[in-house]
DNA sequence: TGGTCCCGCCAATAG
DNA sequence: CTATTGGCGGGACCA
């Protein structure tokens, strides 16, 4: 139960996959960590759900075990799972992370306190707004001292290998990640300073320089799961210089000069998941998720970042019913959803077909009104059509 | 082009 | 030993 799909080495791309079709090219977006976290979370976040079978869930999202391992362990990292036992974790969900999140926070207390000598515990300013993240010296030394990683050259011990390993598990470089926005109160990091603070800077030496490449790659993994939970957003400042921007636990909308825009919606624990547990100037009020947005944009011209929490609210929505993220037309497969984890590596084609494609908004914010349209529209037509039925069954797990 | 990051090989680890 | 985990980096993708 291991490699099977045709697909062998990066050297023969997807193509090839049944012979004849290749329609609508591969795309390879709607295989990012991003999306499959998405649908991973729609699958288990129901109140029904406490064990989460990672077979299963390969199988119900159509991809390889390997990738579920990239999910899992940044979500145990924040709190949304709980290693139970080999091949088993159980699900915490949304109401887990502020726990997670206090917790790695007293930890990065710990470590700058902690270590060496006089030290102030003071909250470590660092004079942010300096976005560019220019001079870092002394505010950076006891970040890095949180992201842990950092100066790795202490001749102290040969890392028993064991340690080694573990010291660049996903896990932890997750967990050293959020400490980093949790601790400095500069809620943008650039991907750049996060690298340099997570993994080390030895940039200077050339011979390290692919050794940081490959590092940053799982920065992105990070990341992109991340903001598929919305506890940050990809940013850009200024060209060339891609950013992290901590949302957390606080949604960040505005408040003066608004204007109200409703979406047709789901429960309020919409917002909570959404929007962290502080809803602010978001309004729930029965099965109806009222969204502000500033209102001189009233036109076309929306704020990039107000079109991109609406658009998110909006998957969000299209995501909980009934656990499932549709793709662009196709609803295709949502009624034959479940047959409770069908036995025998019979690996359903359809699932593949109905999960696999989702938006994300983060990196579109361009074409995100359209986007958006094109989801309420999919959403409504599917909704009446299957709607009142009652028959919206979930889907089982373990 | 070069920033992103999917994919799956295969080495650690767990059982 | 077999199965589960997951580091790692080649190279495809796409802005």
């Amino acid at each position: 139960m291991h490699k099977r799909n045709g697909i062998e080495m990066s050297s023969s791309p997807p193509r090839s996959l049944d012979s004849g079709l290749r329609h609508h090219s591969y795309c390879r977006k709607q295989k990012s960590l991003g999306v499959l976290c998405s649908n991973f979370v729609s699958l288990y976040d129901r109140d029904d759900v406490e064990l989460v079978g990672l077979d299963y869930a390969a199988r119900r999202l159509g991809v390889e075990r390997r990738r579920i391992y990239d999910i899992v362990n940044v979500l145990e990292s924040v709190g949304v799972l709980a290693r139970k036992a080999k091949n088993k974790y159980s699900w915490i969900g949304f109401s887990g992370i502020p726990k997670a999140l206090k917790e790695l926070r007293d930890e990065g207390l710990r470590a700058i306190s902690g270590c060496d000598g006089p030290c102030d515990k003071e909250v470590l300013e660092d004079e942010d707004e300096d976005i560019e993240g220019q001079n870092h010296d002394d505010g950076d030394e006891k970040l890095s001292k949180i992201a842990g990683a950092s100066i790795e050259s202490s001749f102290s011990k040969a890392r028993s290998a064991t340690d080694n390993r573990k010291e660049k598990s996903l896990g932890l470089l997750t967990r050293n990640f959020v400490k980093l926005f949790l601790m400095s109160d500069a809620d943008t990091i650039s991907l750049d300073e996060a690298a340099r603070l997570l993994l080390g800077d030895m940039s200077d030496l050339s011979h390290m320089r692919n050794f940081n490449a490959a590092k940053v790659r799982r920065l992105y993994d990070i990341a992109n799961v991340l903001s598929s939970m919305n506890l940050i957003e990809k940013i850009q400042v200024e060209a060339r210089k891609p950013a992290f921007r901590w949302l957390g636990t606080k949604g960040k909308l505005k408040t003066d000069n608004t204007v109200m825009v409703s979406l047709p919606l789901i429960d309020k624990q919409l917002s909570k998941r959404a929007f962290g547990t502080e809803i602010t100037n978001v309004e729930t009020k029965r099965s109806r998720l009222s969204y502000t947005i500033s209102k001189k944009s009233s036109k076309a011209q929306l704020r990039n970042q107000d079109l991109k929490e609406c658009n998110l609210t909006a998957q969000k929505q299209l995501n909980m019913k009934n656990g499932f993220v549709f793709g662009p037309f196709c609803p295709a497969g949502v009624t034959k959803v479940d047959d409770h984890f069908e036995e025998s590596g019979g690996r359903s084609s359809q699932d593949c077909e109905s999960l696999a494609c989702s938006l994300r908004p983060q990196y579109h914010n361009q074409a995100l009104s359209e986007l958006f349209s094109h989801y309420m529209e999919a959403w409504k037509s599917w909704y009446a059509e299957l709607g009142q039925g009652g028959n919206l069954q979930q889907p089982y797990d373990m």
